[in-house]
RNA sequence: GCCCAGGUAGCUCAGUUGGUAGAGCAAGGGACUGAAAAUCCCUGUGUCGGCGGUUCAAUUCCGUCCCUGGGCA
């Protein structure tokens, strides 16, 4: 998907296409601002949330209804098997194939959502290659569990000196990563720069960060928590589970989908239950905060504000031609 | 009413053989190159229940009162 793009040359700025993306931490309210986009600008909205691609994690990801769907075209919802572990670079690359196809249909691609790696993978791509090997990862993992994480990072900083001095000793995953990444290429993670990716160049990117006050986000996380315990979040964990999926598969890593596992199981009150998972999704928004704060090139905008500044963004372009 | 066990950080608790205190969780800040709603890093002054007493010094010992569990009447 790339060499075709780094053939073609960019255009003109006024020229390009737009490509909306809107970000924000959880339950800030994007999903509604991009659908009244959509709806009012003939757009299609690129979901760009790492546990709403697994199929039946319906409630608990706060996914799209079928009517709504079938109102506004989603993309990257419900394409992968919740036995699945899915990744960042298929992420991206499915996205770019998405808007790909929107701009082509003359619409007005959308991407939206909380994740914010997959987002930078999209737009800033991924070094080149996987560097993926699920077996290896699992030995890895199994080493490393039995060794302890100060050994695995003691022989990652004897051959990838420059990633272990960058990953503390503690972080296990990411060691562990580094090693991976060390035994399928060859090569230290290190030394595996970003090439160049120009991507996202064809496009006429508009970054919108919906952000709310801590107060009105912390209330409206409560709003959606109790909201979706009320709306049968126990059926659904209930039935992945008689299905069969494990409970340590990746989509089950989605905040609260353990919790309400443990409700269910009767090891926990339905109360406490409510009270992990909104203080679990709190500790989300912080993180996607942090994440979010060092995006560049970004219109900071509250939910209240968000449509009618985006509005504005996209029809800047119009005055722009009839000016030029 | 009596007996026992407790009252220490927002919560659950540890501890100080008397020199004014820590852990986990929560909270706040941060990192992030294919697991990312994941993973990890940093941040702990709190009338150590109240009031008296002993002591150079009490959260730690003594007395008393209050509160919370449990037991006995």
């Amino acid at each position: 998907m790339t060499e075709k793009s780094a053939e073609r040359p960019p255009l003109a700025s006024a020229d390009r296409p737009p490509l909306l993306v809107i970000f924000g931490p959880t339950a800030a309210g994007k999903t509604e601002i991009a659908e009244e986009v959509a709806r009012r600008r003939s757009g299609e909205i690129v979901s760009a949330d790492a546990f709403a691609v697994y199929r039946d994690f319906d409630v608990g990801t706060a996914k799209p209804t079928r009517e709504r769907r079938a109102e506004i075209p989603y993309h990257l919802i419900d394409v992968a098997d919740p036995s699945e572990t899915f990744s960042a670079g298929r992420w991206a690359g499915e996205a770019r194939r998405a808007v790909e196809g929107i701009t082509e249909r003359g619409r007005l691609p959308i991407v939206c959502g909380g994740s914010g790696f997959y987002i930078s993978a999209l737009l800033d791509g991924l070094p080149p290659g996987e560097a993926r090997d699920p077996g290896l990862r699992e030995r890895l993992a199994a080493w490393g569990k039995s060794h302890g994480p100060a050994a695995a990072h003691r022989v990652l900083e004897v051959n990838d000196p420059v990633s272990a001095s960058r990953i503390p000793v503690g972080n296990l995953r990411y060691t562990l990563r580094a090693l991976e990444i060390l035994l399928v290429t060859g090569a230290p993670a290190s030394a595996r720069s970003a090439a160049p990716d120009r991507w996202a160049d064809r496009w006429r990117v508009i970054k919108v960060l919906v952000e709310p006050s801590r107060e009105d986000l912390y209330a409206k996380i409560e709003e959606r928590v109790r909201g979706m315990l009320d709306a049968g979040w126990d059926n659904e964990v209930r039935q992945l589970i008689q299905r069969g999926l494990s409970l340590e598969s990746n989509a089950f890593g989605g905040i609260g989908y353990r919790e309400v596992a443990g409700w269910i199981s009767g090891r926990a009150e339905r109360e406490q239950t409510r009270r992990e998972i909104v203080a679990a999704t709190r500790r989300l928004a912080k993180r996607q905060k942090t994440w979010f704060a060092r995006q560049r090139d970004v219109v900071r905008t509250t939910p209240g504000e968000a449509l009618p500044a985006i509005l504005h963004l996209l029809d800047r372009r119009v005055e722009t031609e009839r000016g030029g």
